[in-house]
DNA sequence: TGCAGCATCCAAAGCGCTTTGACATCGAGT
DNA sequence: ACTCGATGTCAAAGCGCTTTGGATGCTGCA
């Protein structure tokens, strides 16, 4: 059933029947209660592609999923944050392509989005440092919006970012506060902004109590349980070794409690861990009390965040950059406590 | 630039310049050559909606995701299974468009793609035992191929699945094998027709040998680190507690872990664990050798087959269904072991 | 009564592509 | 010399919608 046959079948030109249907004025509020019914008795559903091509609109945003062709892993947030856009994209009639882009030849891919115009904005993931991505969809003047920010690049693009420098900054003071002076980090990949932030703020928090990072008490990788697991194992045989851990992810949190389990340490009393936490569907962070100490932030809701801003913007035209910094919340749980003394590791 | 733009830059009809490009036959290979060239010098990519609304084909592949009302989870091998697919698509010039759906109102949604006519068929995700989608699919008459399959569905469809029951009466064997008489089983949620399969190929192992299942020692939920954990903790406190566990996921087998811990077992040598392994980029099982016994089977490669699938029966037009039943190779790693004797839990 | 003004409706022209059917041109076959 | 079949090209008709620019009939007011 199409246009013309649901207008002739109402003995009505497709015009009317298109105008009844989009809510346009010039219309009888009799026969656009007529054409409702009748496109809903018929099951009526204007195609797709003729009104885009009508119009001018996909009615689609985009996703270009970076995947690294060195590290092989698609990230693990990915898909709570897809739940959340998914959302808001539903209520507002449009679709969300996906494109999985080995990031080799990233640029070309957004290139062949930008001129197959089957999108009308998309959604950035995963900035890097210093993204080269950004200059390229300012040049290609698609209207985008980045889940995170991009030190080093020029400010004037949209995003929706939790505060990691701050939300690491804190969680940092916190285990400072709890007496703890051998703090590691177990980060994410420094060159990815996220993880480079969280990585400032940590050391901001150190500087400000006159201490610095040490570097052997750093590490930067794939957020992986098998990640962290390694990095505490190493850094628990240090002749100095940590006290508490700051981890990115909840899966590296995991792999720090298990290197503490197999030397018989319990977390919480011998070492401390605080993680970030990002609140995946799949991932929960404990029910009644967290299982551990976490800077919380949900990345569903920065994908919905995303959604609407592009969505905003599409749809206003606006072209001054918009910003929306989500704060984190610290909430403890029982992976911390204060920093044992000297003599309560030999008792 | 569009294509009647390309064509008088050429001093050619647009339809010259079309079949140029499109490879038809009744164009000189001079012309050919002429207008490919200009082609890439203007950077010509034809219009996407324009495409498809001449074609009728939409270049696109649709996945609906059901998002549990009740479970409020995001399955996390969809992430994998997404870049799989998405690289078929990629390669083969189709779109991938995701739906996520809230599994109260699927029957629309899929009517509504259907309607709409913006995909030429979809993957179906997560069937249930006697899953109603199928039968819906079938009658709106869009080609589809299933990630899994749907036990009580009338197999008259076409889906890439593991062998799920085969897989888990091995490893149910395996344990038997080893000597563990009360073996524990941490499944998924068994409406979903994965999880229903792996509970047959349990019960029928231990049938195999005169045995059967204790109620007591399985459960059926969410496979979170949290199910794996809280199940074993209470298993463990049974008058008869299990040896081993054998669990659907690599984090109910992380959380089957901690419970140990707590009590100062250890995995592999006072209790076994097996576990289904779906190959996560970021849940790696292990690396030279893997942290727990498993069935393993790659979710990425069966996105990979089930892209590639699709597009080949929509290609092809091909009606009788097509089936891909994948194995699992049973790899051993470091977390089972020959069950205790009794003496051994003394000594 | 005549006419401006409004409320409704419609015909037709796109949107940018593919595809059908026709039309030149030319060399080969008779 | 004439026909015929290739070969290469094009004009024009869609695909199913939106939207512009009228038409038509009716109301209200001078």
């Amino acid at each position: 059933m199409n246009l013309k046959q649901l207008a002739s079948e109402l003995g009505l030109s497709p015009t009317t029947v298109s105008r009844a249907l989009n809510g346009y004025p010039e219309v009888s509020e009799a026969t656009r209660l007529r054409v409702a019914e009748a496109a809903r008795h018929y099951n009526y559903r204007p195609n797709t592609q003729a009104k885009r091509l009508a119009t001018g609109r996909a009615m689609a945003i985009g996703h270009i999923i970076p995947l690294s062709t060195r590290h092989e892993i698609v990230n693990p947030v990915f898909a709570d944050f897809i739940a959340g856009a998914g959302e808001v994209y539903a209520r507002a009639g449009y679709d969300m392509v996906l494109t999985i882009v080995p990031d080799s030849d990233e640029e070309r891919a957004y290139r062949e989005v930008r001129s197959k115009g089957n999108v009308d904005g998309i959604i950035v993931h995963g900035p890097k440092v210093h993204d080269a991505r950004l200059p390229l969809l300012e040049e290609l003047g698609l209207p985008f919006v980045v889940h995170g920010r991009s030190l080093g690049a020029d400010p004037g693009y949209s995003w929706v970012d939790v505060n990691n420098t701050r939300a690491f900054e804190r969680a940092t003071s916190f285990l400072l506060d709890l007496g703890h002076r051998r703090i590691a980090l177990v980060n994410g990949i420094e060159t990815m902004d996220f993880a480079a932030r969280r990585r400032h703020g940590f050391e901001r928090a150190l500087a400000a109590r006159g201490l610095s990072a040490d570097p052997a008490l750093m590490v930067s990788g794939e957020m992986t349980e098998a990640q962290g697991h390694d990095a505490a194992r190493d850094m628990l045989d240090l002749p100095d070794p940590p006290t508490a851990f700051l981890t990115a992810s909840f899966l590296s949190a995991m792999g720090v409690r298990r290197a503490l389990w197999e030397r018989g340490m319990r977390m919480g009393r011998d070492v401390s861990i605080v993680t970030h936490d990002d609140e995946l569907g799949y991932l929960r962070n404990g029910f009644d009390e967290p299982i551990f100490t976490a800077t919380r932030s949900s990345v569903r809701e920065a994908g919905r965040r995303c959604a609407a801003m592009l969505l905003r913007r599409i749809e206003s035209g606006a072209s001054a950059p918009e910003n929306d910094l989500m704060e984190a919340t610290l909430v403890v749980g029982a992976s911390t406590g204060p920093a044992p003394r000297r003599s309560d590791m030999t008792d």
